[in-house]
DNA sequence: AGAATGTATCAACTTTTATTGCTGCGTCAA
DNA sequence: TTGACGCAGCAATAAAAGTTGATACATTCT
């Protein structure tokens, strides 16, 4: 089996990038709030329709967020486990004494 | 103040980024062993040094890695403060529910 | 001093990402 | 059924990131 060492690092980087924009950082923090349409989203970040589309896709190529058609509105969302994911990453890639209090989160407060 | 919520998106960006790519989070896989010359991680990840020296450049732009001149060698290592921002961000980002779990790490296991 | 070594940096180039405007398709309302 | 709307996706372009080979520089060795 994989040890918990061994990371696949290229989904790692798919991950890291599709965070790595200021924009998709944008558009997550929108959806923090909750399933948005893409015209929502577009008024919030002032964003061209068409520039949320490029970065929403990325958004969904990684995992990272959800669409959902109804009528004709697109809503999107947080895919909660892929931020685990990232969640995961960031505590697997501590130097030793942070990572292991940080490990046990799940466990220990509860 | 700056609120909690308010992240730095310009700041997560560039750290995401930084982690963004096989190669330097390939890097940063050996660094966890600690200090290492810009020589040893050439046979270890078998790239080139002028590649290798690139990556580098980036990671220490983001202040993910820093450096220390021996002689003629470079050693580079982890900045842990830079992966445990990494850290908080990705704690920040989590919907709700994890994030509070999340939240209390140093204290509750200390 | 001269040669070899470890590394940074530069220039040229390739590849990947991002932006913009446009087109097309499905949906809804009149 | 016609027209407006919400959105995805394409084409063209711009900009950024990554790769490679060459060069330069400081350090060490002889």
């Amino acid at each position: 089996m994989a040890s918990s060492t061994a990371v696949d690092l290229s989904r790692a980087a798919q991950l890291f990038h599709a965070l790595s924009d200021e924009t998709r950082l944008g558009i997550l923090e929108k959806l923090r709030g909750g399933e948005q349409c893409v015209c929502d989203l577009q008024d919030d970040l002032a964003a061209a329709q068409s520039r949320l589309s490029f970065h929403l896709r990325v958004l969904k190529d990684a995992g990272v967020v959800s669409d959902r058609k109804e009528g004709r509105w697109s809503y999107y969302s947080i895919v909660p486990e892929a931020l685990a994911e990232v969640h995961d990453l960031a505590v697997a890639m501590q130097p030793s004494k942070l990572r292991i209090l940080a490990r046990s989160n799940g466990r220990c407060c509860g």
